[in-house]
This record gives structure tokens, C-alpha cells and sequence, in this order.
DNA sequence: AGTTGTTTGAAACGGTTGTTTGAATCGCTC
DNA sequence: GAGCGATTCAAACAACCGTTTCAAACAACT
């Protein structure tokens, strides 16, 4: 909000943070980033840890609002829903609109939590987790055991959160123009809706999974 | 092999990185954690970057050696090397069997690439791939072309790699009794297997795909 | 035993780290 | 404009980093 002092620090911190990792980046770097004598960031946050954690804090704050959820009827189809849930974590994970070092510091939160992550799991996670259920929920069989549903909550975000974490690999594995043809985040979202449809599909109909 | 100094070293240096990255990770740890001087890791590997590189192929190394492929018949039923694969690549990235500091090491290579990845990928991953690649074409329609191939092929191994990526964030989202009787490799391997066979079964009955 | 090349050891080097200090500067009220 | 708290600054601090040094210990062969 304010471009004070302290929210060029925040900012600053994060991009350093997120391509840098915690130990390798320096409050010099830092500092430097966001043009602001060294000892600001302990006049503002004390120590470095504190400077990481609120960092992290940010970060989630300014992603989340740069893709909010669309508005749409509760009662809309729940396949409609589940498109849009997925189209939407597919372009926070994967989206290039705004700035790719707060996704890329959430992620090494999820990889290796430190005490930012508690905060980031229980206000930002679990809801969004609680909201996927819900709508798979609504697209299988009543006497679907929970433990299920979250295997199969967890095997959405999972297929997308993949491209995050292992886009470069994922580089070296396709060809150059497949690449740029095929892993728009939209397109993945896309590829995600349709294989799971198709198995919710079968899964509801032949009411026993296979074994 | 040998239990001399540098493997001492070597695997000493493994688990260090492991938890703590390359920069947090100082060499004084790595000796101390190998019992050897602090001289040994110029004495046999130069500098630290070049002991890394090492320390992450013979983690792969390790590990491919620990969980190989079952032996079976190569006309054996597609769905049946299907299931195989993902159970071995499932218990190699998820399993407790040897030690957690190898996938962890390599996981911090997919997830920020080094010299060490281009390595990695061109000797362990692409074959490996590969291999799935050309199960899930016996699988589906024989005009399903090659990047619905790939797609497909990346939901199967995302899905595995999330529960290694994010299994901390998973188990604060799961009752802790639900956790344990449903999240081990096993059954993370039987969902996935699950899901992927019933979109299969989907995929190519209605040969076209949704859009 | 003596010689040669390899491996280990304790100590030190220069450089960088997070953090602290104390003075200088700003923004404001009386 | 004097006074005062909030903020910025250059400089320094002790601690730790990767790397080097060089002598001691070892192993193998004549």
C-alpha cells in the first residue's frame, strides 16, 4: 500500500528471498535491492528471521489478490465450479501476471515450512483445501469416504503444483515448440479438467474403484 | 563401495546439503558430520561447488540402486508395467526404505537447477520418462498424439512428487489417524493408479477429449 | 632403513556475514 | 526557531565462511 521505507524492504526481501533461499541472501542484497541503508531492516523488523517471515506474509497477501476467485453463483453447476477452481490455483501457481517471486517463496515454505509456514497453511491452504472438497463432494457418490475425497483434492493441486516445481525439468523433457505450444498455465488447467473429469466420470459410475 | 575418506565424505556431504541447501550448509558441518579434516574436502574435491555436484549423483546413484525395477516379461499387459512404474517411482521418491537425505537432495536440484540437474535429467529422468511414455501409448487410442502423451505422463508422476514436495503441508491438512492409514507409499501409488486407469478407461472409449 | 608419493592435521588467511553503534538528518509541535 | 522523537546514514563489530598453508603421519617399494 504505502511505499514507505518498510514495504520497499518487504518487497525487496521477497524477490531476494525467493530466487536466493533464506541463508544465501544477504541483507546487503537486500538493502541494495531496495535502495534503504543496511541498518533499516533492523531498525524495522529486528532481526533477519523476523524480515523473512513477514516477507512470506506479504507475499501471500499480494498473490492472492492479484487472482481472486471469480464471482459465480453457489448454485452453479458443480463441474463449473470445479473448472474455476482449478483455472484459478493453475494461474496463482503458474500465472506470469504479477511477479514470480511470490509464488516461488510460498513454494519453498511448502518444500521446507520454517515458523511462516503455520500461518500461511491454516489462512490460506486449508480454506482453499476445505472449498475444493466441497465441490468434489458434490461430484461423487454420498458414500464416498472423506479420506477419499482428499486423496483426490490432493491429486488436482498436485498435477498442477508439478509445473511449479519442476517447470525446468519439464522444459528439458519436451520439445522446444511443444513447450510454447501446449504449457500455457491455461492449457495445463485445461489438461488437469479434462483428466479428471473423465476419471470422476468413471469413478461415479462404476461405484467400486478399482483395486 | 569403499568406505574410504571420500565417500565418507561424499555421503557425510549429502545429507548436509540435504536439509540444509548449498549455501547453509558449510563445509566445517559436512567434515564434522564425516569425521575427517576440515582440509580432506579441498584435499579430494578442489572447492565446495564441485564436492555438491558429486554429492548429488552419488545420491541418485544410491538411490536407483535401492528400489530398482521389477523384472518382468516386456509383453506383459500395459496396465500391469503401468501400475509396476508407479509403484517404483512412488517408493523411490516416497519410500523410508534407505535414506530420506537422497530424494530430498535431489528434489532441491529439480526445484532450482544447478550444473548437477542437466545430469540428472539426461541420465535418470528422460529414460525413465521415456519408459512411461511408451506404456501409456499402448494404453490410449493410437492417435492420441505425443504431447497428450506427455501431459498425461507428467499428471502421473505429479501427483507422486506432491506428496515429496508438500508432504509437511499435507499431513497439517489431515487428521493425523487419517494420515497414517492411507498416506503410505503403497496407497499413494494405488490412488494414482486408480485415478489414471479410470481416465484411461474414459479417455479412450469417448476418443475425443473434453474441451 | 631410506626414499618417495599420498593422505591427514592444526592453524591461519582474507573476505563476508548479521548486527550494533552513535552521530546526522528529517518532520513535526509548541 | 527551539525542542524532540522518528528515521537514515556511514562505519565498525565480532563471528563465521571457504580456502590455503605447511608440517607431520602414513604407505609402498627398493
Amino acid at each position: 500500500m504505502t511505499d514507505s521505507t518498510r514495504e520497499r524492504i518487504l518487497q525487496a526481501a521477497g524477490r531476494v528471498f525467493a530466487d536466493k533461499g533464506f541463508q544465501a541472501a544477504t541483507v546487503r542484497d537486500i538493502c541494495q535491492e531496495a535502495e534503504v541503508n543496511i541498518a533499516a531492516v533492523n531498525y524495522y523488523f529486528g532481526e533477519k528471521q523476523q524480515l523473512y517471515v513477514e516477507a512470506v506474509r506479504r507475499a501471500r497477501e499480494l498473490r492472492i489478490a492479484q487472482v481472486p476467485f471469480p464471482k459465480r453463483a453457489a448454485d452453479s453447476p458443480p463441474a463449473e465450479r470445479l473448472r474455476d477452481f482449478v483455472h484459478v490455483i493453475a494461474r496463482r501457481m503458474l500465472g506470469t501476471d504479477g511477479e514470480p517471486w511470490q509464488v516461488r517463496l510460498m513454494l519453498r515454505e511448502i518444500l521446507s515450512p520454517t515458523r511462516a509456514c503455520e500461518e500461511m497453511v491454516e489462512d490460506y491452504f486449508r480454506p482453499q483445501f476445505e472449498r475444493l472438497l466441497g465441490i468434489l463432494a458434490e461430484l461423487l457418490p454420498d458414500d464416498t469416504p472423506e479420506y477419499r475425497l482428499r486423496q483426490i483434492g490432493f491429486s488436482v493441486i498436485g498435477q498442477c503444483l508439478f509445473h511449479r516445481v519442476a517447470g525446468e525439468v519439464v522444459q528439458m523433457l519436451t520439445p522446444p515448440d511443444e513447450y510454447r505450444a501446449h504449457y500455457q498455465p491455461e492449457q495445463i488447467a485445461d489438461h488437469v479438467c479434462g483428466l479428471v473429469f473423465a476419471a470422476l466420470d468413471n469413478l461415479s459410475t462404476h461405484s467400486a474403484p478399482r483395486t
